[in-house]
RNA sequence: AGGGGCGUAGCUCAGUGGUAGAGCAGCGGCCUUUUAAGCCGAAGGUCGUGGGUUCGAUCCCCACCGCCCCUACCA
């Protein structure tokens, strides 16, 4: 049985324009050229001519030729209007059939919202001022067998938007903007480490053993050498080895994959920066982080003061506090009237080995009685893990206005190295702005003996988040000796939303990770053709 | 994973226990400076899917599917 080629919905519509297609190549147009010379784009038309007047327009007789997809038209019988939209600009033409002749007009009516031309004329300004081409040539570059969006709303289905995200792009300005900011973002990230001696490199995505962080992963097999590898949950260990190797200065701008939950922040395939700097430590990190943020903030929204949501967000000034510290200063007031302990606890009473588990057991009797979740495994965790627990607990959400945490206890930080004067913590801190982790950097372990040690643990942890087996290759890089070196992750997509007041991470990645939709379409077609559904 | 919300024409959305409506888009007609063009006419629907209650369900109930939001998980 023969089958149509196209079986998209909405039928009649696609139906329509195949048929208005037949008529174009029989009027002897080519619907499909292979190129056409544009002179300007409608943005510089609209850069260089907008604020001319009619009259200079009419003496100065400019012309232009552009190209671009028809997103309105009007058609008045022997003339009619459309505007273009090309980058995102649009600019408005005149099309009259005594200008343009009789066969060029036929191919004019046949035109549809969503079909792509070239046009060539000269500029002038219509009854109502608007800056117009006044077409002289008209080319059909692409006929658009599908309609566009809704001209007045766009598309605002939010699942279709991530779904169709072309169509998102032609009917939503905002979309655009938010992806062009994103470019410039991560341009602005690339000239700042370049012009401090940084080397971008690529490290692998596929890992034969999980590390760099604590995630679940996922998990895809190599065929011809029959071995799983990990889709990479960080770069962390490869860029090391390369500070071993002797590039003192690396970054990475790449995927990460971490086979976790979906919400507002979280998504399976994120956006990562990592960097490494030899012969610095955590302390020369946050000033360059602080710097970094402010020069991307500056140059792309043009003040360091930003707006998210309803909040005013200064990355003018970052803020600095130990975790413990933090603690302390967040530790809910209600919960000291409730107790009658006389106060919040002290940076002083965390730093006693039995302190985190007492003020855990604290917090988890207020956290009962108001509702809230309580700190699970109390009695399996160490100390370190339950001050990690209170810190998220308790002072993470009011993080608003950029703030470093630092000295991140030891048990929780088991790649970076420890303080001098306090092996419970390491030279270790996050960055917080708006309640969302974006940055973390530390020192880095080199001792090769301490960091066996670590893995060592980890894999006995067990878990599904956990490593399986020890890097020992790693062991062995640092073995041969790694410079003190500083080293950091910066989540793109988070600071993509900071900037551009977007409140979901799927709003700033092109194709966010959906689940995969059954497609009508494509459904009716595979039938058409005869092919058997299960 | 738990709680909440949503799913009606291609798009944006109304609506009702008696099987449906608007605007836009599309189609036919008129229109040579319009711009949310306008006017006239015709068409377009398995009301997410599957059960149940009912004489009768798009509406009420249950399950499922999908998306969104919140919570949890994700140092």
């Amino acid at each position: 049985m023969e089958s149509e080629p196209l079986q998209f919905e909405p039928r009649d519509q696609l139906l329509q324009r195949q048929k208005k297609l037949e008529q174009i190549a029989a009027l002897g147009f080519d619907p499909y050229p292979h190129k056409f010379e544009w002179k300007q784009t409608p943005a510089e038309i609209i850069e260089r001519y907008g604020q001319r007047t009619a009259d200079e327009l009419k003496a100065s007789h400019v012309q232009a030729t552009f190209a671009g997809r028809i997103i309105t038209i009007r058609l008045h019988g022997r003339a009619g209007f459309a505007h273009i939209q090309g980058q995102g600009q649009r600019l408005q033409i005149y099309v009259k059939l005594d200008i343009v002749g009789e066969k060029t007009y036929q191919l004019f009516q046949l035109l549809d919202m969503g079909d792509l031309i070239g046009v060539s004329g000269h500029l002038f300004r219509t009854k109502t001022n608007e800056l117009t081409l006044w077409v002289e040539q008209l080319t059909l570059l692409t006929k658009s067998l599908l309609p566009l969006p809704e001209k007045w709303h766009g598309l605002a289905d939010v699942e279709l938007r991530y779904r169709r995200r072309y169509l998102d792009l032609i009917a939503n300005e905002h979309a655009r903007q938010v992806f062009l900011r994103r470019a410039q973002i991560i341009h602005h990230i690339r000239n700042f480490f370049d012009a401090r001696g940084y080397l971008e490199v690529e490290t692998p995505m596929m890992h034969p053993i999980l590390g760099g962080a604590t995630a679940r992963p996922f998990v895809t097999h190599h065929n011809a050498f029959d071995v799983d590898f990990y889709m990479r949950i960080a770069p962390e260990l490869y860029l090391k080895r390369l500070v071993v190797g002797g590039f003192d200065r690396v970054y990475e701008i790449n995927r990460n994959f971490r086979n976790e939950g979906v919400d507002a922040i979280h998504t399976p395939e994120f956006t990562m920066l990592e960097f490494y700097e030899a012969y610095s430590d955590y302390r020369d990190l946050m000033k360059l982080t602080e710097e970094l943020f402010a020069g991307i903030v500056k140059s792309v929204c043009g003040d360091t003061k930003i707006k998210y949501g309803a909040r005013e967000i200064d990355f003018g000034h970052f803020e600095k506090l130990s975790m413990r510290k933090a603690i302390e200063k967040f530790w809910p007031a209600e919960e000291e009237r409730l107790s009658d302990s006389g106060g919040a606890p002290l940076e002083s009473e965390l730093n006693r080995p039995d302190g985190p588990g007492l003020l855990a057991k604290r917090y988890n009797a207020y956290a009962r009685m108001k509702g809230l979740d309580p700190i699970a495994e109390l009695e399996k965790s160490s100390a370190g893990e339950l001050t990690g627990a209170l810190f998220e607990a308790v002072a993470e959400e009011h993080l608003i206005q950029p703030t470093f945490i630092y000295d991140f206890p030891t048990e929780i930080s088991p790649l970076s190295k420890c303080r001098k004067d306090d092996p419970s913590v390491t030279e270790r801190f996050e960055l917080f702005i708006d309640g969302m982790e974006l940055a973390n950097g530390f020192s880095e372990l080199n001792d090769p003996a301490d960091q066996e040690r670590r893995f060592r643990a980890q894999v006995e942890s067990g878990g599904a988040e956990m490593p399986k087996e020890v890097d020992w290759d790693y062991i062995r890089a640092l073995a041969h000796g790694m410079p003190p070196t500083a080293g950091e992750g910066i989540g793109i997509d988070r600071l993509v939303m900071l900037l551009t007041d977007s409140h979901s991470i799927r709003e700033v990645i092109l194709f966010p990770t959906l689940r995969p939709q059954k497609d009508a379409d494509t459904d009716a077609a595979a039938t058409a053709a005869g092919e058997t559904t299960p």
